[in-house]
DNA sequence: ACACGTCACTAAATCGGTTCAGTGGGCCTA
DNA sequence: TAGGCCCACTGAACCGATTTAGTGACGTGT
């Protein structure tokens, strides 16, 4: 296989010396560099199929073009995908690339000494309750609005006495207190109360939980989920107690597609346009102003079970 | 913020070159240090809370310390979960990083460029027709093992002609493909005939996907598919059509607990121990020996729908 | 007493870029 | 015609590790 060409070679072949060869490339500014030699050394780095040597240049210039997620604990779902894909294609039009960092088995200090990213994006810390907020492009406080959507969705339908039902999965603890004081704040603002839903992710256990909550708060309307499996295993749950969706309790879901088919019925759910996000924690992370910020996209897909 | 200790500053502390240092730190093969210069380096090392700089060490040695995970088109699911966390670990253990190129908005390439791994774990490319399979640490001929598996669980239960269910996605498309082919030998094996049948993710046209099966193939009396999200997507089309399991159509799924919570009915699925995977591919992409080859676990779970 | 080997350690080159500090040469101005 | 400025370009330092090729000191065998 033939040896990758580097910059001593590109700039042999156009007759100039590296640094010259270097200022072309880069576009490097306050340099007078004239067309003629300009085009020589394109030519010369497209013939060599020249591609610079990232390790090299984060070297030099301390960091290098890689952004690093860290999705920790984050459940994975429709949103955190789109989320990103945004990310990734907008880092990539600044010539930088994003990493993704295994959430299992992997050490983030050691991974960040031996890449040294330009930026971490850690949406475990993002989601805990001292984030700073801003390196996500509104990501975490989009949550709020689209969390704040779900409720007043309810709100607007009437219900006074809401359920949230979070999933009892240590892996999504964070994220699921963030979403359950989001949601109270919401129904404070409405007028409603709010009633918080712990749902096992066994079968039986659920429906036991479902059981004590239809028992134990009869004034109970409506209930919001997490996520949308979430709200399929509280209306399986509702099932079996002989309950069903919306006579009983209204349920709608959250980042809706997550879920398989719907079973005999369609959930309402709150779908988020989530690349927007990525966009601009792509911008923060790369320290670019992402210019005026477009309203967080999220809609309520209407079904059966509201 | 102090600055970073390099490799430098630790030699000054402990009074040696950096060349010594370096021998020390490494364990250089070949080199004579005696044991009271060896603990005032690393003392020194510890004291400073020296890291090396895997940017440097990369240029110097040719590649980084890093191996690339490239997921491409395949969908999420437990057993990429536990691949990819058997490998990370397994890489660490042996002081590598794993990390993983998102497959939206990615370009492998530039991140091959930028980063300089040790070696790149294609799972896309393992997945095609032209795959080596060595390098995934028998992940793909392993999933040769459990599609048969699920096959002759059929079989065994007297199934002679199987239907084999698999996602009309195109992102689904390759692994679907090579699913559907050992499916299709394992079917020949067992003296049993394979019906393929691809299932839109759109409800109703799955619902007369599976009206049409069963029409056009009376004979057909079991149904293996690509994973469980397809095998609930087939129960729901057989819901709505009258039909259930595994009365009209035995159903058994894939790479269980992917789905929520199941409804009403437990589906007989092939668990999958897929860590054991991810260490392979994890000495292989390092070129170690892996040692004596543990037969691959997979594991019918008993339900309902079979 | 001289060659030779081992020990403990080090100077310097190297990886492939970026960037600071120049350096001639031509042109313009006083 | 001397001084200054801009143009077009280059040499060398630098980032932080690894590794090759030594170097002096000391011990041993003959």
């Amino acid at each position: 296989m033939p040896k990758r060409a580097t910059l001593r070679d590109v700039a042999a072949a156009a007759g100039v010396s590296p640094t010259t060869a270097s200022f072309v490339l880069n576009d490097t500014p306050g340099q007078t560099i004239p067309e003629a030699t300009r085009s020589r050394v394109h030519a010369a780095a497209a013939e060599l199929a020249y591609v610079p040597h990232g390790v090299a240049r984060a070297l030099r210039e301390g960091s290098s073009r890689v952004v690093l997620l860290d999705t920790a604990d984050i459940p994975h779902g429709p949103s955190l995908e789109a989320f990103t894909a945004g990310l990734s294609s907008t880092l990539a039009e600044h010539g930088h690339t994003l990493l993704v960092h295994p959430a299992a088995g992997g050490d983030l200090a050691r991974t960040i000494a031996d890449v040294r990213p330009r930026a971490v994006i850690d949406l475990g810390t993002l989601y805990g309750p001292d984030a700073t907020g801003t390196a996500d492009g509104g990501w975490s406080t989009g949550l709020a609005a689209h969390t704040s959507r779900q409720i007043e969705h309810l709100a607007t339908l009437g219900h006074r006495v809401i359920a949230f039902a979070i999933p009892e999965d240590p892996k999504a603890h964070r994220l699921a207190e963030l979403r359950l004081r989001h949601a109270a704040e919401a129904a404070e603002a409405q007028g409603a109360r709010l009633v918080p839903l712990a749902l096992p992710s066994d079968d039986d256990q659920a429906r036991a939980a479902a059981a004590a909550l239809l028992r134990d708060h009869p004034d109970v309307t409506a209930a919001a989920c997490y996520d949308d499996t979430l709200a399929l295993r509280l209306l399986v749950a509702m099932h079996h107690e002989g309950r069903s969706a919306p006579d009983d309790l209204a349920v709608i879901g959250f980042d809706g597609g997550q879920a398989p088919a719907p079973w005999l019925t369609r959930l309402t759910t709150v779908t988020i346009d989530a690349t927007e996000y990525g966009r601009r924690a792509a911008f923060a992370a790369l320290g670019i102003d992402p210019g005026p910020r477009p309203s967080p996209v999220s809609q309520v897909t209407d079904g059966d079970t509201a």
